[in-house]
RNA sequence: GUGGGCGUAGCUCAGCUGGUAGAGCACUCGGUUGUGGUCCGAGAUGUCGCGGGUUCGAGCCCCGUCGCUCACCCCA
């Protein structure tokens, strides 16, 4: 029989890394709850229509990296390669965008996309996001800049950096986007970057090689040509900031692949990573609520990578010690037929609300032991004829050694112990 | 999608110019009656990613394929 492998690109997480895994992304999501923001449990697959009016039907997202399949009745399915416009269509489909302002919520789950995988790059990634939707504060654009900042401090991270810059309004953009196309209409570039540069001419800020750096190095920024109103935003987004002690560069030559995003627009990156350095980014987007159907709403959001920022955190070397253990408890059972009575007390002492677990397997004294120590339980109790005749045993210390000897019955004196500890 | 590197025990890897595999860690057991972490000893484990080919003979050479990885690209 051959093996079954899983799908190519996946990113999967099992023991122990999946501890680190999960800590990473618990500490994302209690930075969000504590600003406010409630949890949202959105489908997976969406009608591909949504992305295609969402993210934008020129994104390379959605031209080319979507898993878009037919289902049994016909319909055009896609799983979601991102958040943000499932949580809209969600927003507008149950009204929550009539009741209070903003609307805050935050997701989390897995995301797909069908691209060549590399380190931190997978077909199906892991986010956790949140969105404000409903008010157009440079306070809010605070807000989620802030939640990002504080799960990253939360988690130690160190080498990163905050990018931010503003993409204006419609009326800005065009207006930069006639010059910066004139700008690179006079230059000398090849086939297929002059390609990219017809579907967004921004993308050209972006690229990596010097000779295209250089030729950049003189075209027209979108930040110089922002309205009074979108330019006073900007501003008082990077005043709040600062005085918020958040630390930022103004990046102007930043470049989002998604359509939606307008106005306020930023960027994590993280300095260990390689080339799949953006452990998170977002920003805000104007026109997207009423691109699918809803109200003309403005909202900010951001998506944060947890596959990455659990390889960031790893590349700083902040997650190396393990876990503190979840057991209070190790039972041993010196035979077969204690093994039944330690069965039946561990089950009344988990119903006690004891974390415990006992050793399984026919296992020796020492090996059982051994297990103990593995499974990182605070105390271990060996059982045999003994203990259950005299209704006692030895509690004891695994870090001192120190036993203590303690009724069996009730078992509620055993857990009112542990819990004391 | 394009190009480069890699794929040997659970993990990290060694294996010279082709002669049918090793180390460390981890794991299991033991060091005289029922107590772990250190130490000592013993033991198990691989279709050498998969499929073809060249050869008397391939982990080592060739082709294909799958996967990982790095860069481009893209973005979380």
């Amino acid at each position: 029989m051959s093996k079954i492998q899983a799908p190519k690109g996946v990113s999967e997480y099992f023991p122990p890394r999946s501890d680190n895994f999960e800590f990473v992304r618990n500490t994302l999501i209690s930075a969000a709850k504590v600003s406010g923001y409630s949890m949202m449990e959105l489908p997976v697959f969406e009608d591909t229509e949504l992305f295609i009016r969402g993210v934008g039907e020129s994104t390379d997202v959605v031209s080319k990296e979507m898993y878009t399949f037919e289902d049994r009745g016909g319909r055009s399915i896609t799983l979601r390669p991102e958040g943000t416009a499932g949580v809209m269509r969600s927003v507008i489909e149950h009204n929550l965008d009539k009741g209070q302002l903003p609307v805050k919520v935050w997701y989390s789950g897995a995301f797909f996309r069908a691209e060549r995988p590399q380190a931190g790059r997978y077909r199906q990634f892991y986010q956790v996001g949140v969105e404000a939707i409903g008010a157009n504060d440079p306070e809010l654009d605070v807000e989620v800049i802030a939640i990002a900042h504080r799960a990253f401090m939360a988690l130690g991270l160190k080498n990163y950096r905050l990018d931010i810059t503003s993409l204006g309004d419609a009326e800005s953009r065009a207006r930069h986007r006639v010059d910066l196309v004139k700008y690179i209409d006079g230059l000398n570039l090849d086939e297929a970057t002059q390609a990219r540069a017809a579907i967004n001419p921004l993308r050209l800020f972006d690229d990596k090689r010097d000779e295209v750096r250089e030729a950049m190095a003189a075209a027209p920024l979108l930040l110089d040509y922002l309205n009074a109103e979108a330019a006073r935003h900007f501003v008082q987004v990077q005043e709040l900031l600062g005085e918020m002690n958040i630390p930022f560069v103004i990046n102007p030559k930043m470049v989002r692949g998604l359509d939606y995003y307008t106005g306020t627009t930023f960027e994590f990156v993280h300095q260990d990573l390689g080339a799949q350095s953006g452990i998170g980014g977002g920003g805000r987007y104007d026109g997207l609520m009423s691109d699918l159907g809803g109200a003309n709403l403005s909202g900010i959001g951001f998506g944060i990578g947890v596959d990455r920022v659990l390889l960031a955190a790893e590349a700083e070397g902040i997650l190396t010690d393990a876990g503190p253990s979840e057991l209070d408890l190790f039972l041993i059972a010196m035979n077969e037929p204690t093994k039944r009575f330690v069965a039946r007390a561990l089950n009344e002492l988990r119903n006690l609300g004891v974390r415990a677990d006992m050793a399984y397997g026919d296992r020796a004294l020492k090996g059982a032991m051994k297990a103990a120590d593995k499974s990182g339980a605070r105390f271990s109790m060996v059982i045999g004829d003994d203990e259950i005749s005299a209704g006692s045993a030895n509690l004891k210390d695994m870090k001192t050694g120190a036993t203590e000897s303690i009724t069996l019955s009730p078992l509620t004196v055993l857990a009112d112990q542990l819990k004391r500890r």
